[in-house]
RNA sequence: GUCCGAGUGGCGGAAUGGCAGACGCGCUAGCUUGAGGUGCUAGUGCCCUUCAACGGGCGUGGGGGUUCAAGUCCCCCCUCGGACACCA
């Protein structure tokens, strides 16, 4: 007999999916129901790794499992070309970004076909092609027009390896998230997107979200939304009010001195002709230029210097001594705290290091230690609020501030608003111009796509190496057709995959970005799959970029993504896949000695998609016999139509199997993701099939139907050899087929064996109609012999059945 | 430090409060092909008992609790992983 194929079976295969286009779907499609399921589009950093097969094997399997059940399926595939990682890529292996992108956009796309995925290619695109990147520009063009895109002068996170600037969310504990170098803060003029006025909604619209409650965690703690108050300080001395912000109002009266932080703009003019001027110049300095990683540690020493000011506490008329301190963030809030010993641990730090006054105003438990406490409390030392909870003294507070006018209720975020441009060659062009009589003038429509120069030194250097290309610099404002010059900054990458799934519904379009009846027709995306490391940047951009996109009237919609799933990242020996480990598995090589089947149930099947898992050779090796004996089985049996399927004995056993195993299969694939659990039940199913045909006397009508239907459910998973052991069965094909149904009548069984226990514990079964009651049940178990064994003569003070499932029997005496 | 998540055989992992360990790997024995790194069959949580069949006990990180019944629910603790981390 010929041996199992699996490349051979691919080819075919892919062959007739590629020539017939089956994947593809039009915008026409007014009378199915529609599905759009999508997978983070892929870097094109280097060739694909386990992660992109697990990824795509998830993403395919739904959407495979969308279209037998009656869905038009989008399905399409891109590429995220722009951006450092790409650049970087280039740069280690010495071409052009242009030509390392192409090269690597290249290999996705043959492996992808390769791994058989369901894509639909004529909606193909890649984010640094010309006519993606034109439409990137025009959005930027409409943020920029609403002034939610701005230039600004502002701190910001530098990072020297990279040479570039970053956003707040690519710091990791102070370091590049990408090339792990200390992050320095340097003060720069830089493009951001205000994304700080959608702080709101983003937290607001999480809630009705399908996604995984830890991703939505994490985004409400990235938004962190703070409720409070701001309260105004008098310094006398120098005639100026001085705000801070705070959660806790009602503990003013125990506000015993006054922080600003060393970037604060009026630090240096407090200090000023006091005894401190010289000290506080020296700590400014030093607390600017220090390692921001060992700043930004909350367990270091407090420190500080006094700026020998005060400040008037509105509410005790005390005069407070005013410091600068590193513990205050300039950027949060408004740069300045009231110190609050009693019930802030980093105020009582300082206040002890400083030997400042502690005073409570919340009463603590009895026994409790000399630290700042932050429980529940009647309030103390606090005039009108004394015996108030918090909640009521915080708004007592709040409304006294607010009648003598020195403070107000006050909701802040922690959230920041994106910086979005980059110092880097490889990015999509910033599409501004700089005229000297004008100013600040966006390029018209007309004339987008800005397209990059090619030029020869693109490493990166401090400034945008784009300022080196004199040529494209030089250009003619477009309001006055005086000389003017671009801007040379590009945008962050995540700029480009901050849309891609709009363009996706109407990727050919020439004269706007998207149609809007035609993504509202597909959007929201029902099924988006990707790693969880995008937890925060691209799911809340992305998010952010709908909103504005809603708000300009060019969707009709909140939300891009209606449901999300992340996937768990694959280890091997318990680690994290990587060259330098040497612990790496290449996808290709293994689709070449196992095939693409094979790799892509491995990856399903290892454990549940959503967690990890740790990758084996053996575990492998055990689906690829999987695979192969499933399509050995149906060899034997393809031929034979001679018998007819029996609705009794081992033929009856096989069609009760193979529809536990369809309702099996179903149930875990729809919207749990078990993969791992329904790979498994095929497995079974399969087993039964091979047990059956060894020892029992199944017809071959029965085995074929049983395979057939094996096939069906594999097909998700294994779409290659399913199809193939689908057609030698069937003569169909099976994506044409609906996904099967699970029939009552094969589920249910007349008799069914229960357990009975005794004390709790299991000690022999009873046969029961299926659908006996209790009484029924608790007769049955009752009268079988071996009770009496295992009550040893003591008598029954209760009995437990519970129809379909047990029988406890409790003996007295215990 | 705070907030999540997770601890189950030799390993990856199954288990709507109701038979713990499905499925796969590995291992053991047997069969098969001339041979095998192939295929097939059986066994495989730990301990005790037995020539054997059978039988018994213990078992889901630790300790309490709720329940006829707990891997699953509640409380405390330990360990590991992740996220955030001086956010006022």
């Amino acid at each position: 007999m010929e041996a199992f194929d699996p490349r051979a079976i691919e080819r075919r295969w892919q062959q007739v999916w590629n020539d017939e286009q089956t994947w593809h779907v039009t915008n026409d499609t007014s009378s199915a129901p529609l599905a759009y399921v999508l997978e983070m589009l892929p870097y094109t950093s280097g060739e694909p790794h386990v992660g992109h097969l697990k990824n795509y094997a998830v993403g395919d399997a739904v959407a495979h499992f969308f279209r037998r059940r009656g869905y038009t399926v989008l399905h399409p595939m891109g590429y995220d070309a722009f951006g450092l990682p790409a650049e970087g890529h280039a740069i280690r292996t010495g071409k052009s970004p242009r030509v390392s992108t192409d090269e690597s956009i290249a290999s996705f796309r043959r492996q992808f076909s390769e791994w058989g995925i369901s894509i639909d290619w004529s909606r193909e695109l890649a984010t640094h092609q010309p006519e993606y990147s034109r439409w990137t520009q025009w959005i930027f063009l409409q943020m920029f027009g609403k002034g939610l895109a701005y230039r600004r002068d502002a701190a910001v996170n530098w990072c020297p390896q990279d040479a570039t600037v970053l956003a707040n969310e690519q710091v990791v504990d102070g370091r590049c998230e990408r090339c792990g170098a200390l992050v320095e803060i340097r003060q720069l003029e830089q493009w951001f997107y205000r994304i700080t006025d959608y702080a709101q909604r983003l937290l607001e619209d999480l809630g009705p979200l399908e996604w995984p409650e830890k991703v939505k965690t994490m985004q409400r703690n990235w938004i962190g939304r703070s409720e409070g108050a701001v309260i105004r300080f008098r310094c006398d001395e120098v005639g100026t009010d001085y705000e801070v912000f705070t959660t806790r109002p009602d503990t003013l009266f125990g506000a015993t001195f006054f922080v600003l932080a060393p970037e604060h703009p009026d630090v240096a003019k407090l200090a000023a002709g006091t005894a401190y001027e010289d000290r506080v110049r020296e700590y400014v300095t030093a607390a600017l230029t220090g390692d921001q990683t060992e700043r930004g540690s909350a367990s270091r020493p407090k420190t500080g210097v006094p700026l020998g000011r005060s400040v008037t506490n509105p509410v005790t008329g005390e005069q407070i001594p005013m410091f600068v301190a590193d513990y205050v963030l300039v950027e949060y809030g408004t740069g300045a705290v009231m110190g609050v010993p009693a019930q802030d641990q980093r105020d009582w730090d300082f206040a002890t290091a400083f030997g400042l006054p502690i005073v409570r105003t919340v009463q603590p438990p009895a026994d409790f230690d000399a630290k700042a406490y932050t429980g529940e409390g009647p309030a103390v030392n606090s005039g009108f609020l004394d015996g108030l909870s918090i909640g009521e003294a915080k708004r007592a507070m709040i409304d006294w501030l607010t009648e003598r006018g020195c403070g107000r209720s006050e909701v802040t975020y922690r959230l920041r608003d994106w910086l979005l441009s980059r110092q880097r060659y490889w990015g999509c062009p910033i599409p501004i111009v700089y005229c000297d009589g004008c100013g600040m003038v966006p390029v018209p429509e007309d004339q987008l796509p800005i397209v990059l120069p090619v030029i020869e030194d693109y490493t990166p250097q401090g400034k945008s190496p784009l300022a080196a290309a004199e040529d494209w610099v030089r250009t003619t404002c477009p309001s006055c057709d005086s000389p003017a010059r671009r801007e040379t900054d590009t945008m962050d990458t995540f700029v480009d995959s901050s849309w891609y799934f709009l363009r996706y519904c109407d990727p050919h379009n020439d004269s706007l970005p998207w149609d809007r009846a035609v993504v509202d027709r597909w959007m929201p995306v029902d099924q988006y799959i990707g790693g969880v490391e995008h937890a925060i940047l691209h799911l809340l951009y992305a998010r952010f970029f709908c909103k504005v996109f809603a708000d300009l009237g060019l969707v009709g919609f909140q939300e891009p993504f209606a449901r999300l799933f992340t996937q768990g990242m694959i280890t091997r020996d318990g680690a994290k896949m990587s060259k330098s480990k040497g612990n790496s598995v290449s996808p290709t090589e293994i689709v070449e000695r196992y095939g693409a089947d094979t790799a892509r149930c491995y990856v399903l099947f290892m454990a549940p998609p959503v967690v990890g898992g740790d990758w084996t050779d053996e575990g492998l090796e055990g689906v690829y016999r999987f695979l192969a004996r499933l399509w050995r089985l149906a060899q034997e049996v393809a031929d034979d139509t001679t018998s007819e399927l029996r609705a009794e004995g081992d033929d009856l056993v096989l069609v009760r199997k193979t529809h536990w195993a369809i309702a099996k299969v179903t149930n875990d694939i729809d919207g749990q993701f078990a993969f791992n659990t329904a790979i498994a039940a095929v497995m079974e199913l399969v087993k039964e099939v091979s047990r059956i045909h060894h020892e029992g006397a199944a017809s071959a009508a029965a085995r074929r139907f049983a395979l057939s239907m094996a096939a069906s459910l594999l097909f998700p998973f294994a779409p290659h050899t399913a199809a193939e052991v689908y057609h030698d069965l069937t003569g169909d094909r099976v994506w044409t087929q609906l996904w099967p149904v699970a029939e009552d009548r094969y589920l249910h069984r007349d008799e069914v064996s229960l357990p009975v226990q005794v004390d709790g514990k299991v000690r022999f079964r009873v046969t029961v109609p299926a659908d006996a009651d209790e009484g029924l049940l608790r007769t049955a178990a009752m009268e079988a012999p071996e009770l009496v064994e295992y009550l040893r003569g003591r008598s029954i003070s209760r009995v437990v059945a519970v129809p379909g499932k047990i029988v406890n029997v409790v003996a007295a005496g215990l």
